[in-house]
DNA sequence: GTGGTCTAGACCACC
DNA sequence: GTGGTCTAGACCACT
């Protein structure tokens, strides 16, 4: 039933990216909406016929992005639409992280803005 | 030799974020200064009765974060000091990181900007 | 001067890989038309910041693919244009090699000419 | 105890091209069968005083003949008898990956009939 | 514990 | 000077 994704071993793109990437399009296409559960790592692991770490580290990396958000025992869903909403948008979400991690490398806030600004540029 | 990091197993903080935050302190304090070079992977899990692919996911983490850089076939290395200096410091790498990740959820400069602007009152 | 190829050590595709496709679009589309030289394996490497054997596994793939040719001591070119000509074109080339192989695989022409028509028609 | 294959270091042969072709004998002739595994690469290279990158290119060159087929993680093994079978055979597996190179020389289906019936009645 | 890829430096063969 | 190959050991991804 899940949207399908397929998964070419002769490509030389790793399983879990090949992965990632079709789920990433998925999402922000809109095609997989707020809220929308992905399949159980589990089961997408034995119909893709890979091993479960694999499927599950393709999550953990869509979750760093900040499109889909995971729960213990309630499955992974993505986090929200294909535009930032409200309060709590996945920008900010990602927003957030990025903010404490450029902190911890001990960035002022003029540093931050200053390097965003530079790679917004450079982009 | 390499600086001493240790796991318990009885905490419930699984050992690869155990890893990640003593590592994340060692550099941040400068313990281990820039260019410095981590222990390689499966040397450290054989330290530390781990396995490698629980060490190799700590040092993920931590390029993730901007604070190691790792080349394929020559070790990882802590990637600069506790300052951001010029062309490609870690600020600037974890910077454009994060606006690839912000574009590609469709947010537009001022939106990115915006949502920085928040995060950093917000915190 | 050698036309532009780029390698990002941050995509997950290997650099070999990355290489080898850039070059590829190169010929197939023109831009490194028949004959043109590329550019020596250690100028590449060092340009890139790579390793010799990652440019030369790039090359070699190429050469696999019937799109260049190297002669020792003489440097790599571009094997034909960008459509196939008299005699010993880039696909008579490849079509030699692959029924050699065929052949390696015991299979009678007949098969062959089977399993090709069978291939053009699920692609 | 896996078939004996030996490395003369005073051959100008490359040690890898020994490799692959005194294993392509044991397969083509019947002696490595169908579904028979190969000996690890860090063994074999163990084994025969080779650096494990050696054994690695000469299977991975047998799997461009379609003789072998590796899988991440669990081993490379004989990919079949010595006549093409059902669906997914070896021969299949040269077959699609031929088709895929002549059309990105711009091959139209016709030329790749022709090219394959020229290269049939050559040899 | 499997294969895959990379690095760095080395030697060889060819033009 | 050019490419080809090798070694030794590192990390990566997967089962």
């Amino acid at each position: 039933m899940s949207a399908d994704v397929t998964v070419d071993p002769s490509d030389p793109t790793p399983p879990f990216e090949q992965l990632r990437s079709q789920l990433e399009a998925l999402i922000t296409t809109g095609v997989l909406p707020r809220d929308a559960r992905l399949a159980p790592v589990r089961q997408l692991a034995g119909d893709l016929g890979l091993a479960p770490g694999t499927v599950s580290r393709a999550y953990r990396e869509l979750e760093a992005q900040g499109l889909v958000q995971t729960r213990r025992g309630a499955g992974t869903r993505v986090c929200g639409g294909f535009v930032a909403e409200d309060g709590d948008s996945r920008l900010a979400a990602l927003t957030r992280r990025f903010v404490a991690d450029a902190r911890g490398l001990g960035a002022a806030d003029d540093d931050v803005i200053a390097a965003v600004r530079a790679a917004l540029d450079a982009g």
